[in-house]
DNA sequence: CGTCAGTTTGAGCGAGCTCAACGTGAGTGG
DNA sequence: CCACTCACGTTGAGCTCGCTCAAACTGACG
């Protein structure tokens, strides 16, 4: 069992309980191998650790193997963004590829561990392995329509409609994760959530306050149990 | 002359004068004529023609030639979302990529021309010439880069920054076609703009006429003079 | 010359922000 | 073990920017 450890860094990527999802889902034994080859694996991350800052020097992509990472965007105001959250079996790092320098920061929003996978190489197994190629753009073009329904969310729906849209899919990844689609812990903070949802501090909190007084959520602080699912779907957008 | 007009079908990208700024930018000559051979030219468009409806198999994508392209997602609701507008020189319709089927539909502004490029033999192209793969991998994640920009205006700018944000933007655009960055046609309502911005045609409208009152710009329904870059410039978050 | 889509302007309202106070729990040091 | 701090979260009160609703204007087109 303990190399199904997700910390352990000696994990390859065929047996590495996340590639149902992550980039191996793409491939065949031997192309998986092959990957293997050129994934780098660091010692765990802890709470606040940046995976890279904006304005570094881009070199990698990244997996996610265990724990939560936030990605995040500083504009010239100083004003943090954060543009998405990223569970075990998720890729980060794609504004880089654009782009000499990263554009936005990544940091762990707990302890973790990350697969680094440098992008120049592979760029070169992408275009000897079609399926890789094809489904590395399938990522960013499903990173593409996933940030499009975040714009069409923070433009068009409510407070309530936003952070039921965002329990719906962190609930949503962890059922394809096998875990428990109704209790789970929030990585982030109020503060991270009100951030990426374009609502203060003080909104998210009372809509959660709202929601557990209609029954819809109990919630302890992070640890989150969802009493209604359907009716927090039929309040989310997607 | 006549091969330069952009309304022209019989033009290639070798000639094209869209070449230094669209796809062929990444490419050597001899590469040019590979790609060339791929892209089908249709007749132009008129305003309001569809290029692809949300639903419909996902086949190509597509380059401005002339005229100007909104890009847009219809929710579950049936409210309409623009995700973006798209000059010439500008590739668009990447959103159908990791999907089966496109999630946005794509609509001409004005009389305008496209290339089309079939997808799967650009993924072949792709992977025959390096230097293509990683020009597609940039746009594709330079798409990624300007929605997380879109997203941090949403969540953060008031509705004069939005408004000033989009016009420099397209003033810059223009400028790389060398054209004029401070008189233009905007190609789009003031209710596309307001939905691009997540602002109704009302507060788009009075943005317009503060800024007038502001001699910052001359508007003349869709003709934009800007009259002090440099201070729209400082109002935009960008 | 009427119609109709697009735009502008005005008046009032409300969802979410700001500011402020208070609660909670983990860590720290005496 | 308690006192203190500090980050984080919750709750309340009032305000504001952009929304809603309504009316009037403009120009293109039959």
């Amino acid at each position: 069992m303990e190399a199904k450890c997700p910390h352990n860094r000696a994990i390859n990527c065929g047996d590495c309980r996340m590639n149902a999802l992550c980039l191996p889902i793409a491939l065949q034994a031997h192309e998986i191998d092959r990957l293997n080859e050129i994934v780098e694996r660091g010692r765990p991350l802890q709470r606040g650790d940046y995976i890279y800052h904006a304005g570094e020097m881009f070199r990698s992509i990244y997996a996610v193997r265990s724990g939560a990472i936030k990605g995040f965007a500083v504009n010239n105001q100083g004003v943090e963004q954060v543009t998405g959250f990223y569970l075990p079996g998720e890729i980060f790092g794609m504004d880089g590829i654009g782009h000499p320098n990263h554009i936005n920061s990544a940091i762990a929003l707990e302890t973790s561990a990350i697969c680094e996978i440098p992008f120049s190489r592979m760029e070169d197994l992408s275009a000897k392995i079609p399926s890789l190629q094809r489904h590395f753009f399938a990522l960013m073009s499903r990173e593409i329509t996933s940030d499009q329904q975040l714009i069409t969310m923070l433009s068009k729906n409510s407070a309530e409609e936003r952070v039921a849209t965002l329990l719906t899919s962190i609930s949503a990844r962890n059922a394809r994760r096998n875990l428990s689609d109704s209790r789970f812990r929030l990585p982030m903070s109020r503060a991270d959530i009100g951030n990426y949802l374009g609502l203060t501090v003080e909104t998210v909190s009372r809509v959660f306050s709202r929601f557990q007084k209609q029954q819809v959520l109990q919630v302890d602080k992070k640890e989150i149990e969802i009493l209604d699912l359907d009716k927090l779907r039929s309040m989310a957008n997607t």
